[in-house]
DNA sequence: CATGAATGAGGCTTCATTCAT
DNA sequence: TATGAATGAAGCCTCATTCAT
């Protein structure tokens, strides 16, 4: 009933680890982060971290749906204060400029490193699939909302729309991973934002 | 098997090679395939494999290579019976649908991997720029064509709009690497398709 | 065999380490060492080495080092109990005397084999040097108390006589790596000795 | 009787193939050059070069005998035209003299290298020992020219001063290996002269 | 609970030598 | 004879995970 320390405690430094990782992961991806590497950061000894994480493989998956789940918050209250769909999808275009393409880069890094671990792992991805629902579901709500108030054409399939939003959005972060200058990528944001608002504003064909 | 053999037999020597690796690669991933997996496909040696590569990164590379070109070759081959930039994109589409999801991920698999070890290799990165390079320029070479015949938009951007074209259809396969099924999928190739055309065909804004 | 061992634990498994490797370099030489065979005399495993040592190299750097560490901190000592510049020069050749032929090859072969290897790897070389200087040192600094005591000539450069001992001494036991038997060894080490001495007492030209 | 080709035939290719394997050892030290360097150099197969010698360890031996060969030969001829014990020594020591470091570097690692390899494959040992005594019967030779005219000291014992004289040379050579600059090398040599003819000369004690 | 030394399989690459042509 | 592709045993080093303290 009554553990050593507090669940607080153990809650805590569960977090600080994640957080520490995260660092990590951000910084070299998840394969080439060693566990070394993450002890290292944190100060603490790698016993202590395999005592709150099984594998390196339950950090990443812990940590990706904390920051999905802090992004979905994060945008629920900023969508608060915007009147229509559209200016959702516009406010997110937006935030993708506000990013460095260095900054960029290393989420891509983070993400795509462990997809493709994850993709020779049957376990991982039901993890990983739950993990990007969370995504498609933000924006599927506001393609849902667009058609509902009449601003989206009224044929649109909202799951396709979401799945076809970030398709662009990482298909072009993808494209910016190795080479290539802010200046061509925010170009290519803005002609995606024009592109994909066309496509959604445009009437049924 | 033997020494002073003709060209003949080095060059299908090496494109056998490349050929087992191809799909060892496809299989597992650059970073997981190893040497041994690839010499034990192949039923030879090492040593066998060093003197046709100087390492697993260049037969990779030369194998993209390879593949890249045979692909814009065979563009070429097909774009000659089209008229027009659109019926190029279309047929682009029809390319991409035509494609099992099975087959789109193994690739997926093969040039992710491999991008995200370039990432941290900054030797590589030259080498995968150029060979991303000439996928960009197919591509734009159909936007600028589209735009000198008024099939596009006039102030169309066609470095912009090639680049935009693989995001769309790279962050696509992405989001289907792990999950998704094949209706799906093509409904959304569908609806890309829409979409891109409507954005390189509508009037300057 | 645990860990959070004390300080004195690492130390004395480095320097067993260090004693293991020892045996082996002086055995098969630097090159021909392999790290398998340095872990099999130590009873560890090959991670367990790269715990204590980055490298190979690394290990032969350090080891050289604390050897010649000790060999300056004995002479030292030593040096301390006798009068005059001569006497220590005559007590150096007295401790080559009293070394078998064997040892010395070992110490031959432990250092030159190294010292090919760093030939070629510039990054290596400046190590090296600072291990010489060591040895450099500790002659020069005899030469030059002999010329302010007048035991020696009073034109004598000290860092040219210190290089000149030195060379005179491994060009010698270079001589004895193949062959050689341990009687005229050490007849030449006794005509060396007064050849040295000679040079080094006789009056300015 | 009558082999395929003329016996004149292929004692030219032995010794084009020992020239060509010099410079590639000379250039990287023995463990360092590999067959292929060799073949390449000399624009022929391995399995030609195998034709003509049994292995890397064969083609040194016969090469460093042939060197000594010449060398001693060129000596040879040299020491008709003077007079004395003592000239040819400082003869000798001006042959030192005019060798520049970066030469003087090179032939150490090819004999050092080589040395190191044999020290433990004891078949080679009298390979090198047979090779060694060349060099040490020219200046034995010297030696007791010197002490049957007089200029050198009748107690002199001419094998034990050929040792000498070569270790004190290779000595040298030795510590000047990995660095040191030509002025300061120079500057020792001179010393060396001296000493050692100092040694030489000088009336019994 | 925390510590971190130890494990050890496995990765990539090299190269002297052989032998089918 | 000449050729040079093929062999394959080593070589050095990495790192996720465990477990005695």
């Amino acid at each position: 009933m009554s553990p050593k320390v507090s669940e607080t405690y153990k809650e805590e430094k569960r977090a600080a680890i994640l957080t520490g990782a995260l660092h990590c992961f951000v910084e070299k991806g998840f394969q080439a982060t060693t566990v070394e590497d993450i002890v290292r950061r944190l100060g603490i000894s790698k016993g202590a971290l395999y005592g709150y994480f099984a594998s390196k493989e339950e950090m990443y998956i812990q940590m990706a749906n904390a920051r999905m789940d802090d992004m979905v918050a994060s945008l629920s209250t900023q969508f608060k204060g915007l009147p229509g769909a559209a200016d959702k999808i516009r406010y997110l275009f937006d935030r993708f400029r506000k990013q460095s393409l260095l900054e960029l880069r290393k989420w891509v890094t983070f993400h795509l490193d462990f997809m493709i671990y994850a993709s020779r792992n049957p376990d991982l991805i039901e993890s990983h699939d739950r993990y990007m629902d969370k995504a498609l579901h933000v924006i599927q709500d506001i393609m849902e909302e667009g058609r509902r108030t009449g601003e989206f054409r009224s044929d649109l399939d909202a799951s396709s729309a979401a799945y076809l939003f970030w398709s662009v959005r990482d298909g072009l972060a993808l494209h910016f991973l190795l080479g290539g200058d802010e200046k061509n990528y925010r170009k290519i944001l803005d002609d995606m934002e024009k592109m994909v608002l066309r496509f959604l504003a445009s009437a049924p064909v």
